[in-house]
DNA sequence: GTTGATTATGGTAGAATTTACTATAAACAG
DNA sequence: CTGTTTATAGTAAATTCTACCATAATCAAC
């Protein structure tokens, strides 16, 4: 890592973890994001990413932990590292002769599940979940890290289970298909396909309960196992 | 980035800058991977990943340029982030006390041209290809960083069409397969399927040119069309 | 109760694709 | 001319995908 010879000075960094915190309401239809409001210059009163800056011995995933656990009760989430941005000048407070400390962001990806992830009272001005459809203006170049986020929830969800990480324990197919549509927009897919498609996977455990919620016969009720998805690991999964 | 109140002291950082090289050698059935020798401590006379400490004014790709170019006679690259490495202790140099300087490694992945990217000279004694069925143990975590690399590398095999930035200009769809086989393994498909699948896709051109290397019919040389190619852009693209 | 609306579930015919092959073509060596 | 080698084309059967339709189980209204 080091050279033998360096004759150019080296960068000091300053590194921020930045979190994409995406959240599902599947009752109301709604991919969410989680927003920060600023109450410092810059970018004063402008929403942005929740981030922190990495302390002294604390690792980045345990930093990325610190920032969900001071803003929203984590109860169940999937976390992973999205990508670093660290180009010089990205952030205003860096000294524009390039001899202070360099601000470098490293981002991760969390999704939580809505029900059991309330936020924090105190917080409740400057913190809040916002729909992807309807968002302001983002500080800093969080827009750009919100994108990356973006692609990678659809990513992840055609090619991984977190899908089951961010549902209840249990729930219908109809949730699963609802859940993807929100993301992928309606006619994703057809669903009496998209519902053959996965019991025919044989990882969806029907628990034998059923759910009404109003008319229409009755939905069972259904579990992922996570021991007979043990096969599909690293295989595609193409839900679409 | 920056939290109202912070108790706890920030940590400081050097940020490095690590590679994985990938090369393919078609002719050798070898995917090779490019080391160089360490010549200080720690891990003296160990092979590691080629990486830099990132400069003053620098941004992280360009330090990731900086370092192929000091290494190899860079012709024709794919290059991308791959991850950051940033736990505390992952680097002996770093104090133990966690009060001096962290360092931190983003990691480049990298595809290059075996037949247009010789070694420059100088460096023949610490710089060398790498067959990664044949590895030395290196340096720091650069098995882990490696292995990481190496995984992106077959995704993006699968999923985009970065084995035509790592083939001559033309190339027989022999050629194309055998690439394949030497990153997934014999096995991984059946020759002629794999040419129908991918002259259906329509983005591989016919020169009209043939090639013939001793026995056997002459082969057509094709070329990469990429405007062909930009439907399938973020679509899956599957050749397995 | 009966009827109609509503949602869940199961299934199917035809289209499309994948898979495992076989057959033919175009070169070279003897 | 014949046999060997590699490239290329094609095909039948199996499988999967797609666009549907039919039926089941509930509730609400009458």
């Amino acid at each position: 890592m080091k050279n033998s010879s360096e004759p150019k000075k080296l960068a000091d960094f300053k590194v921020g973890v930045d979190n994409v915190i995406f959240s599902l309401d599947i009752r109301q239809n709604r991919l969410l994001v989680l927003l920060i409001k600023r109450i410092e210059k810059p970018f004063e009163n402008h929403w942005s990413l929740p981030g922190t800056l990495v302390r002294q011995g604390e690792s980045l995933e345990a930093s990325a932990e610190r920032i969900l656990a001071e803003k929203i009760l984590v109860n169940n989430l999937y976390l992973e590292q999205l990508y670093t941005f660290g180009g010089p000048h990205r952030d205003p407070r860096e000294d524009p002769t390039s001899y202070g400390d360099r601000y470098l962001s490293v981002s991760y990806f969390a999704l939580v599940r809505f029900e059991d992830s309330g936020l924090i009272i105190r917080d409740l001005n400057q913190t809040a979940w916002h729909d992807l459809q309807n968002l302001p203006a983002l500080a800093f170049d969080h827009q750009e890290i919100l994108n990356y986020g973006y692609r990678r929830l659809r990513n992840k969800l055609e090619y991984s289970p977190i899908a089951f990480d961010v549902l209840p324990e249990v729930f219908t197919l109809a949730d699963l298909f609802q859940l993807y549509t929100i993301v992928f927009g309606e006619n994703f897919s057809d669903y009496s396909n998209f519902r053959s498609r996965l019991l025919k996977l044989g990882f969806l455990k029907d628990t034998g309960l059923k759910i009404t919620k109003g008319a229409g016969r009755p939905a069972s009720l259904y579990q992922f196992d996570a021991e007979a998805f043990a096969p599909f690991k690293d295989k595609p999964l193409v839900f679409i």
